[in-house]
DNA sequence: CGTATTTGACCCGCGC
DNA sequence: GCGCGGGTCAAATACG
């Protein structure tokens, strides 16, 4: 996550806040941009702040001191930007009083302010905040992983035939040392996604090529691998070309061909030969 | 301009 | 040995 860009509080807000020290009345009289603006510099260099991450959460610690619960405000603008703003007001009662009067003055009044951009997996809606000790602490929670695609199997997809001997050049890696591994591999198609398992129980099975067919728009399946085009080919008899494809890994040599079935060009018929030397690389 | 694809040439095995 | 079908090479070309 990127928090670069989180806070304002980069040294030449810093000095530019001591260059303009405004007095707060004359900031009050607004409608001026640029006031404005330093005086949000000021609120938030004012305003330290710690951020966490949690493995389910964000955890915002700003510091509010001496600022009652009520003069606290939290919230989220501009979609993902999550504000948090506090005023501490001079006692108006108490500073007039009768026979009482400043000696020294340093603590801060006026306003303190944070802004922090959300990452893209917050959840705006699980936005939570308890402040104690003039420490406030806003939690935001991570919305959840994106559910994993739940593999279909190749039962789900009627419109993908094995055509050849099986054996999955793909994956290979998977299965190394395990014999009797069960195996099995991920084709995805734009919109649609197998996975052809179970086909192959023994290693000793593996042949060195197989073939399937897939009803697809796109001729180009992505299996997990990269691929380099070498060659193209207009077969005997098909009105469709023949593609030829080498594993881009060197010294990999697996190679594809892909071609539209001839019969019916609205299925892919995908050849694989070779079995992978590494893992595959999505 | 570097990289991917296209495309014709070349190569190889097989059947005659 | 020759021709055919199909696989590969690599120069030319397209592409981003």
């Amino acid at each position: 996550m990127d928090f670069r860009n989180f806070g304002f509080n980069s040294p030449l807000i810093t000095i530019l806040e001591d260059m303009l020290d405004i007095p707060e009345e004359q900031e009050k009289s607004k409608n001026n941009p640029s006031q404005a603006y330093v005086r949000d510099a000021k609120a938030m260099a004012a305003t330290p702040a710690d951020v966490m991450e949690y493995p389910t959460s964000y955890v915002f610690i700003v510091d509010m001191p001496g600022i009652s619960h009520s003069e606290i405000k939290v919230h989220v603008e501009d979609e993902n930007v999550l504000v948090v703003c506090g005023e501490r007001k001079r006692e108006k009662e108490k500073d007039e009083k009768e026979g009482v009067k400043y000696v020294r003055m340093e603590r801060r009044v006026g306003k303190f302010m944070r802004k922090f951009q959300l990452p893209d997996n917050a959840n705006m809606d699980k936005i939570s905040a308890v402040c104690q000790d003039g420490v406030l602490r806003v939690t935001v929670e991570k919305l959840p992983p994106p559910e994993p695609k739940k593999p279909k199997t190749i039962e789900d997809y009627p419109e993908t035939i094995i055509t050849g001997p099986i054996q999955f050049p793909f994956n290979q890696a998977d299965e190394v040392n395990n014999d009797s591994a069960r195996t099995s591999s991920l084709l995805q198609v734009p919109g649609n996604e197998i996975t052809v398992f179970n086909l192959l129980k023994e290693r000793r099975d593996v042949r060195e090529r197989f073939a399937f067919k897939t009803k697809s728009e796109v001729e180009i399946l992505d299996d997990g691998y990269r691929w380099r085009k070498y060659g193209k080919k207009w077969v005997k008899n098909s009105p469709n070309p023949r593609n030829y494809y080498r594993c881009s890994i060197d010294g990999c040599p697996v190679k594809k061909r892909v071609e539209r079935d001839k019969e019916d060009p609205s299925y892919v018929i995908t050849t694989y030969e070779g079995i992978h030397n590494h893992r595959s690389v999505s």
